[in-house]
DNA sequence: CGCCGGACCGTTTTT
DNA sequence: CGGTCCGGCG
């Protein structure tokens, strides 16, 4: 018998990736291989069975999952690989609604909305019922109409249900939101999986053209998957293909957005014909990390027990650094990568992982001045930069009109986009009125730009030189290469100069990077046109040109699920923070339990060293000084170490002041206080902060009293 | 209309 | 602290 790729598996493993005439459940704790599981399944059933490659689907959570899956499975099937289907279950969707979604009545060339376009259409809505935006943020609009439609409440349900004017505001928001994106026949990204699933529910030709492309089936992250993406993945499995789901409970990090543990623990009930495998060597991490780990995720109660274990050799501790400041955490940080690097360690080995996007600040403007090189995932990414945007936008009102949205009231976002981009002197008033009046006449924002009505002259003539400049772009398109193209179009708007002008080299530098991305994707696919082009672009959010090939990562640890290092640094790790307060305060167990599934997460991404770090600085949102994570309690002595002893931070209920040590709170006590801070003194009464100098502060009282200078740190006086 | 300065506000996580 | 938004002014 030749070699087989299944040969350099374990027998657990060996019996996931080869058992192919049922459906598979794998249950793979985190590092126990399930990637490399996967991989040489694909590659057993293409090389081994002889199933041909196109018959193959695997469904990834994020892009860039997609990506390294590809680039894995090149090295071992070359050409073969690039015709296996491999993607994210949007993209998926949106490759079955491009072939199909006029049977549902939207062009096959719809337009995806991003969050900035979903705010777009909100504007007028917000302007016509003068909702205040501090009162009421469109992230938050948003947040509700996701959750309205990933449980099937449609606008008017929503209205009939809302209780409070409050709700029935945002059910009413909804309602226009809906109206405007059905008119403009444009999906967000919620949309995108409901219409998808409602193509293939209810079109039995749909389904079953999908049906009859697919043998096998892979699902990955499958702990994370939502009612709707499980509907989907029943549907094109249908009656003879066999799936194959591979996840771990305790990574379950995607509930708040509705995904449901009980679908991957539950697969058996729905798939009798199926095989359950448990992976739970892990061949990732050595022992003080894995056994830490696992011990923090045995406070959740909500769980199947599983413990993983390891013979990687190694017994590097766990190292735990508190700093006082906030600012000395990332030099902190620094120092120790500069350590491990001098030691050997590459900077592509190692990654900062924080809870949240707003901690990668503080570290990014100490690595860049220490020169340590790094790349930042999430935050904003490529497609998401406003130059980028800007500048797609300029295209698409290039682009031809598809014959079925003959009204292309999509258009008008680009139109919104780019209108005073540079300054064409048409403000958000003018805006505003032209939107108002295409609006009542029911043609798109350029037809009413072309010939507005009850417009001042000299708006009127502002709109002629856009529409004309437009036109000018169309009509010089065919003259150029596509990327060719976009210089021309950079360079006639005025877009290039206005960057110029404002010394935004590294703006510019992105726009080069899309003129090489568009080259790119032409020679992968010469068919490419503008329109194709532009069509997806919303979804791959993070351009995966990963030239930070000697970088040090930065990323959340959502961001970071399925990645391993060498070197992990939690930073930030402070309560209020990881777990963040929201969920501690509002959420009940259930989400702390998520946080400490995040928390898992976060530390069994290292491989050989694990270093956390924390600061207790001050923290403008929570108004108090910063301590530790409470899940530090939750991981043993014996496998952590302290760089140099450090006064013990304790964690308490309701992390106030008056919680910490009473040294501690002496010491900080003369920072406590700001110039024009409110206080409260137990004989004077309230008073505004003058001055502070060092210990001392200058404080106004009332009349009676006047201006008084005061021990800082005493504790008669408090903030109001 | 657009610019500037000051007030104010706030931070989960992703496709 | 840093980013955003609003309101006054040119």
């Amino acid at each position: 018998m030749s070699e087989s790729v299944l040969d350099t598996l374990n027998i657990n493993q060996r019996k996931a990736a080869s058992t192919i005439d049922t459906h598979v459940r794998i249950i793979a704790g985190a590092g126990s291989g399930k990637t490399r599981v996967l991989m040489a399944r694909i590659v057993y059933l293409v090389k081994e069975v002889g199933i041909m490659p196109n018959r193959i689907l695997a469904i990834t959570f994020t892009n860039k999952a997609t990506q390294e899956m590809k680039e894995r499975l090149h090295t071992q099937l070359k050409d073969e690989a690039s015709v296996v289907r491999i993607s994210t279950i949007h993209a998926l969707c949106v490759r079955i609604l491009r072939e199909d979604a006029d049977q549902i009545g939207y062009p096959r060339s719809f337009t995806i909305l991003d969050s900035d376009d979903q705010k777009q259409i909100l504007r007028p809505i917000y302007k016509k019922m003068d909702i205040d935006l501090k009162q009421l943020s469109m992230a938050k609009v948003l947040g509700y109409i996701s959750g309205y439609k990933s449980e099937h409440i449609d606008p008017d349900m929503a209205i009939a249900m809302a209780e409070t004017d409050n709700s029935e505001q945002i059910a009413n928001i909804y309602k226009f939101y809906e109206d405007a994106r059905l008119e403009m026949k444009a999906m967000d990204f919620d949309d995108l999986l409901i219409e998808a699933h409602k193509l293939l529910n209810h079109n039995v030709d749909v389904r079953t053209k999908w049906q009859n492309r697919l043998d096998y089936i892979h699902v990955d992250e499958f702990q994370d998957v939502d009612p709707v993406q499980y509907g989907i993945i029943r549907l094109i499995t249908g009656k003879h293909a066999f799936l194959c789901v591979v996840g771990d409970p305790d990574q379950t990090i995607y509930t708040w957005r509705g995904a449901s543990v009980d679908i991957i623990l539950r697969f058996n009930k729905d798939f009798e014909n199926c095989e359950t495998v448990i992976l739970d060597q892990n061949y990732r991490s050595t022992k003080p990390i894995l056994e830490a780990s696992n011990k923090v995720i045995s406070y959740n109660q909500d769980r199947i027990k599983k413990d993983l274990y390891t013979q990687i050799p190694g017994d590097d501790k766990i190292l735990l650094h508190a700093s006082s400041e906030e600012g000395d955490e990332p030099l902190f940080v620094a120092r120790e990568i500069s350590k491990r690097h001098k030691n050997g360690i590459d900077y592509k080995d190692i990654a900062i992982l924080y809870r949240s996007n707003y901690s990668s600040r503080s570290f990014e403007r100490v690595f860049r001045t220490v020169g340590i090189p790094y790349i930042i995932y999430g935050g904003i990414r490529f497609y998401e930069r406003q130059e980028i945007k800007d500048a797609l936008a300029y295209l698409k009102l290039c682009t031809y009109p598809d014959e079925n949205d003959p009204e292309q009231f999509s258009l008008d976002l680009a139109i919104l986009r780019v209108i005073n981009q540079p300054r064409r002197g048409i403000g958000q008033k003018s805006i505003d009125a032209l939107r108002e009046e295409a609006a009542s006449r029911h043609i798109n924002l350029f037809e009413e730009m072309r010939d507005p009505i009850d417009i001042s002259n000299a708006i009127k003539r502002k709109c002629e030189g856009f529409v004309s400049l437009i036109l000018d772009l169309r009509s010089h398109r065919k003259d150029y290469s596509l990327e060719d193209f976009l210089d021309y179009v950079l360079d006639k708007t005025g877009y290039l100069k206005m960057l110029e002008d404002e010394n935004e080299t590294e703006r510019i530098e992105n726009l080069k990077e899309l003129k090489s991305d568009i080259a790119q994707s032409l020679k992968e696919d010469p068919d490419m046109t503008l329109e194709t082009y532009l069509q997806d672009v919303s979804l791959f959010t993070d351009k995966t040109s990963d030239l930070a090939l000697n970088s040090v990562s930065l990323m959340t640890v959502h961001a970071a699920k399925g990645l391993e290092f060498d070197t992990v640094f939690l930073v930030n790790f402070n309560d209020g923070i990881f777990p963040s307060a929201r969920s501690v305060q509002e959420g009940g167990r259930k989400s702390l339990e998520e946080e400490r599934r995040l928390c898992y997460v976060a530390m069994t991404r290292a491989k050989r060293n694990l270093i956390i770090t924390w600061n207790t600085g001050y923290s403008y949102m929570l108004d108090t000084y910063k301590i530790s994570s409470r899940f530090l309690m939750e991981i043993p002595k014996e496998y952590t170490y302290d760089d140099k002893p450090k006064p013990k931070v304790e964690y308490t209920s309701n992390m106030m002041q008056s919680s910490m040590s009473p040294s501690k709170q002496t010491m900080k006590k003369n920072q406590k206080f700001r110039k024009g801070d409110l206080v409260d003194h137990s004989v004077y009464g309230q008073g505004v902060v003058l001055k502070i100098e060092g210990n001392v502060a200058t404080v106004a009282f009332s009349h009676k009293f006047g201006v008084k200078k005061l021990n800082a740190s005493h504790p008669s006086l408090k903030k109001a």
